[in-house]
RNA sequence: GGAGCCGUAGCCAAGCGGUAAGGCAUAGGUCUGCAACACCUUGAUCGCCGGUUCAAAUCCGGCCGGCUCCUCCA
């Protein structure tokens, strides 16, 4: 199995640091807004990759954390007159909303930075105590000169970076790229620290969550590519000055969604939520315009690659009725079975696009069988879609047969077969109703 | 200024050294009691120019055109 590693910038075997098991993060969202498509892409993806490592056998831990406090949150509870924790909750329900009205499987682990202050105290001093760490004025910062090979996941020199030209440069900090581990604050919610009261900065919580819930090293590190620099660049600066370890095997970034073709900005006014999307859109639908193209290139949606996923997403609920139906009617036993061809197309750093062509492939096998009543080429195409479908998350309501269903179909079929047209459009739309064809 | 990405038919999109998958749309056809579904047929030499090679959309260089990051950001 491949997967491009952001970290070298390469295709990578993948090997697991323990075999049969992974331990997976991915950075959520800050919840100071309410989320929108752009969120929902790597939350989709990822969920998408955990049920393909589950399907092959791996006993896969998926943690994504809330950062939940931060200078917008604190802003807004003051200007609303509430808490931080009521701001963060509220946009945390329309985050796990939006989440499971896509389908996305619940992660294993959602920690909040609020619930890891302890240890996150404990992890500023570790690198105050290490001399990785400084404070200066009431603020706490990490040196990144105090490491060797700051920069190696973005591949920035901190001498090229442009950093005067665009924010005013803090002569608190020894270098320009030093961040905030611990900010000191008059307003908004703060905890006692050793080092004075303050907030945790940005970087940290990560780092945090991730050594205390996997305790060490983890196999893959995900997130939006925006956050390659400097979120992710810093929490490996940290890991490295505190554990000389490398956070994560494997580094991997979706690219952005974009509306058509313009970045989703509040500025432009052309942000897109989720619920706002299901308006006129299912949820198989998104997911399919989102798992239709590459991970990592930028992903356009437009009304365009909206409707054909629609077409896409009628395609396979029709082909899924007719061999149910047909499976149904006949008897027939389903088996879940594994495919080499599509394991083939994942193997190679998730080409889900190759995935969705396969699968339109085996539709269209499906259809020419059960017109040449192929019992077994439509058993085995049966579970091919199934599984495919399922590792998508893409959900279809498959109805039970009753016997009741069956006799209806037979009288349509007798129907048709004596030519009475008017009965048999009875039984039709009886059929229709239970949802059958 | 620095780091990096992208440019494949009307649209979406895979392929990443051996001679262009797939889908949507279009047009024509088949099946069919009527619908719906479905099936068949239907199109590009891969932004431009040069180089490497027996062979390039795929590698290298230049140019043109989009874009991202370097500030909070999925």
């Amino acid at each position: 199995m491949k997967i491009y590693n952001t970290y070298t910038n390469k295709l990578e075997t993948f090997i697991p640091n323990n075999e049969g098991k992974l331990n997976i993060y991915v950075c959520g969202p800050t919840v100071n807004k309410k989320t929108h498509i752009g969120h929902m892409y790597p939350a989709v993806f990822f969920d998408t990759l955990v049920r393909y490592f589950r399907y092959k056998g791996y006993q896969v831990t998926y943690a994504s954390n809330f950062t939940d406090v931060d200078d917008k949150i604190i802003q807004t509870a003051i200007e609303q007159n509430i808490t931080e924790k009521e701001v963060a909750d509220k946009y945390e329900k329309y985050y796990l909303n939006d989440l499971s009205s896509l389908n996305c499987i619940p992660v294993d682990y959602r920690p909040r930075v609020t619930e890891y202050i302890d240890e996150i105290i404990d992890f500023i001093n570790l690198l105050i105590t290490t001399n990785h760490a400084y404070k200066n004025g009431d603020d706490v910062y990490f040196d990144i000169n105090s490491i060797d090979n700051y920069g190696s996941l973005s591949n920035q020199k901190t001498e090229n970076l442009d950093y005067g030209n665009r924010i005013e440069i803090d002569t608190n900090k020894k270098n320009p790229y030093d961040f905030v581990l611990w900010k000191s604050t008059d307003q908004g919610i703060k905890w006692q620290a050793p080092f004075g009261e303050g907030r945790p900065g940005w970087h940290t919580e990560c780092v945090v969550m991730i050594n205390k819930i996997f305790n060490g090293k983890i196999d893959i590190h995900g997130g939006g590519i925006d956050l390659v620099f400097p979120h992710h660049e810093n929490e490996i600066a940290q890991q490295q000055a505190a554990y000389n370890n490398n956070l994560a095997s494997y580094w991997m970034h979706n690219g952005h969604i974009k509306l058509d073709g313009e970045k989703m900005s509040k500025s432009i006014g052309n942000v897109i939520t989720v619920k706002e999307l299901l308006n006129t859109y299912t949820p198989n639908t998104i997911r399919l315009s989102m798992l239709k193209n590459h991970y990592r290139a930028p992903l356009n949606i437009s009304a365009d690659v909206l409707e054909e996923s629609k077409t896409i997403d009628n395609k396979i609920l029709s082909a899924i009725k007719q061999t149910n139906l047909y499976i149904n009617v006949n008897n027939l036993t389903v088996i879940n079975i594994k495919d080499k061809t599509f394991e083939e197309y994942m193997d190679d750093d998730f080409n889900t696009s190759l995935v969705i062509a396969y699968l339109l492939d085996t539709i269209k096998n499906i259809n020419i069988s059960l017109r040449n009543n192929n019992t077994n080429e439509i058993l085995k195409l049966y579970s091919i879609m199934t599984l495919i479908i399922n590792i998508l998350g893409l959900t279809y309501d498959i109805k039970q047969i009753t016997n009741e269903d069956k006799e209806i179909y037979n009288l349509w079929n007798t129907c048709k077969a004596s030519k009475d047209y008017t009965n048999a459009d009875i039984y039709r739309k009886q059929l229709e109703e239970r949802n059958i064809i």
